[in-house]
Parts: C-alpha cells; sequence; structure tokens
DNA sequence: TGGATACTTAAGTCAGTACTTGACTAATAG
DNA sequence: CTATTAGTCAAGTACTGACTTAAGTATCCA
C-alpha cells in the first residue's frame, strides 16, 4: 500500500533528471540514508535531499526518520504507474499494427 | 531497427514533460503530422514542432517530410528502452525481497 | 558537557527550457 | 499567378529547476 498517492505527471518529472534516476537505481539495491546515497554523488548534501524530496512527492521514494537518520526506500507503486504508462502506449500501437495487418493481409485478389 | 540510437537520458528527458507525453500518447494511435499534433494543443505550431524535434532527438519518434507536410510516427524502441530501464530496478527490487524472505522464511531449517 | 554527525531550511545564483513573435520558404489549390 | 497551407528559423522573454552557501536544529558519542 502506497504511502502516498502516485502522480504519474509528478513521476515522469522525477525520472527526467539524471541525478534522481541514479539514486532510483541506488534505492532499488534497498533502503539507504540520505547521507549514504550523497556519497558517490558530486553534489552537497543540501541538493540530495532536495532530489529525495522530489522523489518522495512524486511516490517514487518513501522516507522516514530515526534518531538523526533519514532512510530512504522505494515506493515500487511509483515506478509500476510509469511503466503502466508505457506499456499502455505500446498496447495501442500493437493494436494499430494487428488492424493494419488485417487489411494488408485481406486475400481479396482476383 | 531505430532509425536514431536511442538514448535512455534523452527518452526520460523527454518523457518528462506532460506535453510531449501527451504528443507521445497521440502518436501511439498512428502517425499525424504535426499541425494535426498541435490542433489539441493550447501552443504555437512552432512550440509543438520544438517539442517534436527533442522527441526525435531521443529516438522516441521518427518524423519525415512529404510534400509540405511532415508525418511524425512512434519510434517505438525509446519507448521500449524506458521500460527496460524500470523493469530492470524492479528486478534488484524484488530479487532483494527474495532474499530478505529467505533469511526471514527459515529460522531453523536444515 | 562538548564536539561531531546527520540532516534541515532559506536564500540566492545561474543555466536551461517552454513558449512566443515575426519573418521566411516551399508546396499546393483555385 | 496568387493565396493559402504547412512548416521552419532565429531571437527574445519569462520561468523553472538544479545547485550552492550559510546558518540552524536534533541526535549521538566519548
Amino acid at each position: 500500500m502506497p504511502r502516498r498517492k502516485v502522480n504519474i505527471n509528478r513521476v515522469f518529472h522525477a525520472l527526467g533528471d539524471a541525478t534522481r534516476r541514479a539514486i532510483v537505481e541506488k534505492l532499488s539495491e534497498g533502503p539507504i540514508s540520505v547521507s549514504r546515497l550523497a556519497k558517490p554523488l558530486d553534489i552537497t548534501l543540501a541538493a540530495v535531499l532536495q532530489h529525495v524530496q522530489i522523489l518522495e512527492e512524486s511516490g517514487l521514494v518513501h522516507t522516514e526518520k530515526t534518531g538523526r537518520v533519514r532512510t530512504c526506500r522505494m515506493e515500487p507503486a511509483g515506478l509500476s504507474a510509469a511503466e503502466q504508462w508505457i506499456g499502455d502506449r505500446r498496447l495501442f500501437w500493437e493494436q494499430r499494427l494487428d488492424r493494419l495487418g488485417d487489411l494488408l493481409a485481406e486475400p481479396d485478389e482476383d
């Protein structure tokens, strides 16, 4: 159950940034703190936090603070929403090709 | 075979814009001219053209000019690349859950 | 208690992006 | 041939978005 409603608009916007995709890649290996997320990235902790917030608002990521550490984890529903949007497009595309194929396959020569 | 190399970075960036996703939605129903693409959108033709160019550079869309009409069509490889990136993330996520499940499932077996 | 750690917040900078306008070219219909 | 249609190009503007710095809070450790 997602803790926050997924917004497809925000999800795609969030994934549009390479740094945020790098964060998602890291998070898909498992939960991790903000500062450990920041370590391999060449930007300040404050900047990483901003990215994390955007990811959280999109519904892709959930975070939780325990003591002074904020732990980030994937919220798979966000990615699923994006995947489904893409899948829907492919569905349209394939249905269209099917109809096209039907037309071309018509055995109506004489 | 894609006419242009797909760049995952550009693909996600292109999909990050709502207007461009609307264009992709329209194109997934079938090829269409730039001006017909522009009609339902509340922006100028020039702006639409700019979006189409970005989509083309990302490898999501292919366009071709015949006479004075430029026809745009989907290039499915672009969407597939994005879908695969997402799928890969989910794979990592699920593998992690599996390992976690294994640990939790058998406290005193063997 | 005091210093280090892990964020958090606010403000500001700067580049990139979406969009417009206006002038232009090329194809096509009357 | 002329008018219209369809797109193209080049500036220019306004806004957004990524990033930084700097100062602040809360927690943890010795």
